[in-house]
This record gives structure tokens, sequence and C-alpha cells, in this order.
DNA sequence: CGGCGACTTGAATACTATCAACGTCGGTGG
DNA sequence: CCACCGACGTTGATAGTATTCAAGTCGCCG
């Protein structure tokens, strides 16, 4: 392939790149090509874990890296729509700007995540994503790529896929912005970003968030009191660990069962404390009146 | 069946279509083919507000209607995906079903609107869309479906056009599920009900709404009495009239102007009244405790 | 060191849910 | 025909949860 040098740029990035004779990009938001790497169709493939053919290591179609660093902006609300774009590192927000400029975050984009979609609609994008970190973005020129579908019914239909899979997940968001309480929602925030490090190699464990309490607190509509208190709580009762923005998953299970409230009618004051054994961390949230009465029974259940 | 006689078909279209005699269809969901309508490819362009090319007056590819009475369903959970479904006419919404058992409400599709996209990605629906009303629904199996669209880009191209748009509604959704205060959500539910019945040619002002107030605060992230109680004060207000499930639209302008509190910090007690002319309505809803205080300057600011 | 942004924690308030009682409408069957 | 019933809707009283406002801490960077 041409993509000539590549140089050292590990993560530190930055360093060396006046690698120059590359036609140098620029658009709406901001950014500059100072990409150096390019990528096949096999990789796109890989990176949005659909099944790559044969045919896609064929070189003849490259696709550029662009670097952006930290609070950069991929692309902005309103920006035509040109391109698609896959995350190959790093970490991004998807944001939505009301009329009055306050910030709706909608996704935290990470390796292998598609952004842009929203961009297809009426040629212009809906939403704008903006690095967290350093990041190394794959662009995916849309003319180019939809082109490329049509020659390959494969990609198409990955096409298709993932852009399914990306509603299916909104729909999920939906859901659970709308039926659960505000521990439920950290808790599963939790354990998604905990799973997606995972799949990723890294641990699910023990991980970095990349947000500030405010940002998550927009994601799960809440506010960073909220978010702060919640995460306050689960520490204290030995489910997680927090460190700043490094946090230790202890009680998966906890927290992932932790739930709101079911149209249930058993509701007594949190006054007669709980003697049976139950699991110690739904047992210390009901002692500390994090969790509503109707928790107990089925803390119990659990037993 | 063999439904051979195509009697009156109202609207135009499949006049003369060769339809023999038909495979009778029946699925999870458990409805019948009883469908007698044939639509090409011109209509259901027309019907997903797409350009319609010419080659798609072409007669030769039909798809069939099916009729659903309310309360049946048009897809279940879980259910084996094969077709995309159009709304010819009806009114329907597609609910998640949590473990538990209790009902999100995603949408409330009407005419135009595409449904089953969700299910493309991994083959399997990750919603249920039940009637609301009697329904007339084009079925497209998707195997069909996809081979037309790669004999004709157009049609492609408009596949992920609406697919895109459907992803920027939800995320649209999102914001506004997790930015907006009660009242400004039944607002906006009521006014973009409006345009859709607008859009569909009918009255955009006085219109039925075709779901319970149970279903619209499951979509809205309410309960029942809250969406009741928003109802009447907008009512009391004079910016709506409510007759059962008749609404009719008075103040559009103060429906839309609706919102939430913005970061703002004037946050004093409404005892001091106004005296300033304001809009009547939100005066009145500030009299009535319905809009914190911070919602006085933005009357006065209409003015 | 000062300052700023991010974070934490507390106290008071506001908003919405919950529970409960009642009213209305439409169908069904005695 | 009317009484009854169930689903839907309204309204009030109360409780609980999350927000708001207000300090104050911590870590980082110029």
């Amino acid at each position: 392939m041409s993509s000539t040098s590549t140089a050292a740029t590990s993560s530190g990035m930055a360093t060396g790149n006046k690698l120059t004779n590359f036609p140098v990009l620029s658009n709406e938001a901001g950014w500059r090509c100072q990409g150096n790497l390019w990528s096949n169709l096999k990789d796109i493939c890989n990176l949005l874990k659909v099944p790559s053919p044969n045919y896609a290591n064929d070189d003849e179609v490259l696709f550029q890296h662009v670097r952006f660093k930290a609070g950069q902006r991929v692309h902005t609300i309103g920006q035509h729509f040109e391109s698609l774009f896959i995350v190959n590192s790093g970490f991004l927000k998807t944001v939505l700007v009301d009329e009055y400029g306050s910030e709706q975050v909608l996704s935290f984009p990470m390796k292998g995540d598609l952004l842009g979609i929203d961009g297809i609609y009426n040629e212009h994008h809906a939403s704008e994503t903006i690095a967290l970190s350093d990041c190394d973005i794959i662009i995916l020129p849309y003319k180019t790529f939809s082109a490329l579908g049509r020659i390959y019914a494969e990609l198409e239909q990955a096409m298709f896929n993932v852009m399914s899979r990306e509603l299916v997940r909104e729909q999920a968001m939906i859901g659970m912005l709308s039926a659960l309480s505000a521990e439920a929602k950290v808790a599963r925030f939790l354990t998604n970003l905990g799973d997606r490090y995972g799949q990723l190699g890294y641990s699910g464990k023990v991980f970095n968030l990349r947000m500030t309490r405010h940002e998550i607190g927009s994601y799960l509509g809440l506010t960073l009191e909220t978010v702060s208190r919640t995460l306050s709580a689960f520490n204290e009762l030995g489910m997680i660990t927090v460190d700043q923005r490094q946090i230790g998953i202890i009680d998966a299970t906890a927290l992932k069962t932790l739930r709101r409230l079911p149209p249930a009618k058993s509701r007594k004051k949190v006054t007669e404390q709980v003697s049976e054994k139950v699991s110690a961390g739904v047992t210390a949230l009901i002692s500390k009146n994090l969790l509503p009465q109707w928790n107990k029974e089925v803390a119990t259940a659990l037993n």
C-alpha cells in the first residue's frame, strides 16, 4: 500500500509528525489531516466486528487515518455530511446541543464504533463528536464507501447490520432513561462500560472513566451531584472502588441486578431493619435507604 | 386463499396486478394474510417520502398488504426477522418489554413509517409492534427488498436515508427524555403529534389520541397520572382543549416554547406575583405554579 | 502560590410518583 | 332496559427521589 512512512506514533503522538506530503485536509470541524496510516477493507471489517470476506484484503482501496487531540471535534452539528468515521483508538463523546447551548451526551464511542451515521439523512450532521482523549480515527468517505457497497454485497449488508445495531442500542437507552432509577442507571452505566472495556481486551474490572461526572450525568439524564453521590454510595457499600476517575468493580452481580421498583404494592417504611441474611451489598443499600423496601424481597429471593 | 379480487383499491395503485395464487402467510405474531392489495415500488417510495425513480412503476415487483385489527401484533420480541413493514393506514405502538413484563413504548408509528428495522441486526426483532387501531400494513420481505436494493441504487440509498432518519429521531427522543420536565415532554408530544397528523393531511389542530394515558406516560417516561394532570393544566390554561382523547391545540406557540430550567441561577419564591404584561398562557402557568420562577423571565423576554 | 475545574457532601426545595377514591364510558348479560 | 363490570381517566393527599444551591476539598497547571 501507499502509506509511506507511518513513523513511530505511539500513543504519545504528535512527536514528530511533520511528515509533509499528505494532502492536507481541513473542514468545518476545524481538524487537519495529520494522518499517516491507512487501512484496507479488511481492517474496517475487523473493527466493526463484521465478517471480512477475502476480497477485503484488497489494498487498492485504502482509508486514511486522522489523529485528533483531546477536545477536538470530529464533526460538528449542521456540518455538511461527507464521511463516516470509525474509531481506531481513543475515547470520545457524541453530543446534541439544544437551542440554548447545553450539551446532551448521546454516547461515548470507543474503538470499533462507527460515527456520523446521523448525517446520512439530509446530508448534514445532527450531532457532534468530540475527542475525550487523543484519538485515531479512520475516515470513510461516504461516496467511496457506498460505491464499494454496491460492489461487495456483504459490505452493504454489514452496513445495514451496524446501523440496525445502533438503533437497537438507542432503543435500549430510551428504555433505560425512562424506566430506571438514578442508582440503576449509574449501575448499568458502569457494567456496560466494564463490558466494553473487556471486549477491547482491557480489564473490565478496573478502568478509568474518560469523562467527567457532568458528562456521565448528561448521558444518564442526571445531575453531576447525583452521579457523584451514587458512586460514593456504591463505594461505601463495597460494590465498587472509586479513586477519582479510576473505578474498580467489586460486586458485578449486585450492580447488574440493581433495578427500579416494578409496580409492586409492598411499600413500608425502612424503619424496621432487616435481620435476615441477604447479599451484603443489597442489605447495605437498604440500610442506607438507597433502595426502596421492595428490593428487600428481591434480595432475599437471591439467597 | 387466492385473494383474486382486489376490489375497490381506493387510493389508487395496484389496479392491474396479475395476482395469481398467493401463499397463505402466518407467523409467530399470529397474524394471517387477509391482504388483498398490492403495492409496487413507487407506492413504497411515496409512503417513505423518498424520491421514486421511473423504474419504480414496474409492476413486476409487488408487495402484499396485510390487515391487522386493533390489538394484534405485527411482530413480537425475539421473533425471527424476515420482513420490514410499512404502515399504509392505521395507528400502532412499538414497545420494549423488560425482564418483568412491563412495557416501554418506543414510538407510535402511523402512515408512512417503517417498522422492523431493529430486526436486521442479529436476525431477531428486538421490539414488538401492536396495532392501536385497524391497520393496513405492507410487507417487505427483507431478502426480496435488499435484492432490489442491489439492482436499484436509489432504493438502497433511500433505505440508508430512512434508517438514518430513524436514528436521528431516536437521538432527539433521548435528548428530550433526559433533559425536559414533565410539562415540556407532554407539550412536545402534542405538538409533534399535531405536526405528524398535519403532514398526513389531517388537522394538526384537532385530533384524536389513539393511545391511552398510560401509553403516553410510558413513551414519555412519566406516570399516567402526571400525563393526565398536565393535560388538565394545559386545558385550564387555555393552551389546549381536552375531551377524552380529543385534543384541540389552541396556543401552539406556547406549547412549543415550554421548556425546562436551563442552568439559570435565578430562583425566588413564586410569592410576589407578576404584574408585567406577559403572554397570557405563560403567566397563568406561573400563577398556577406550574412553571418555575425563571420562566417568568423567558415570558417577559417573549414580549 | 493562586486559581480553576472537577469532585464531594450537606441541607433545603421542587418535582414526580405513589396510593387511593371516585367519575365516565361502553359493553354485556340478566 | 338496566345493572353491573372493567378499562380508562381525573383528582387529591402524601411520600420519596432527584435537583438545586451552597460550601468546601482535591489535584493540576501556569
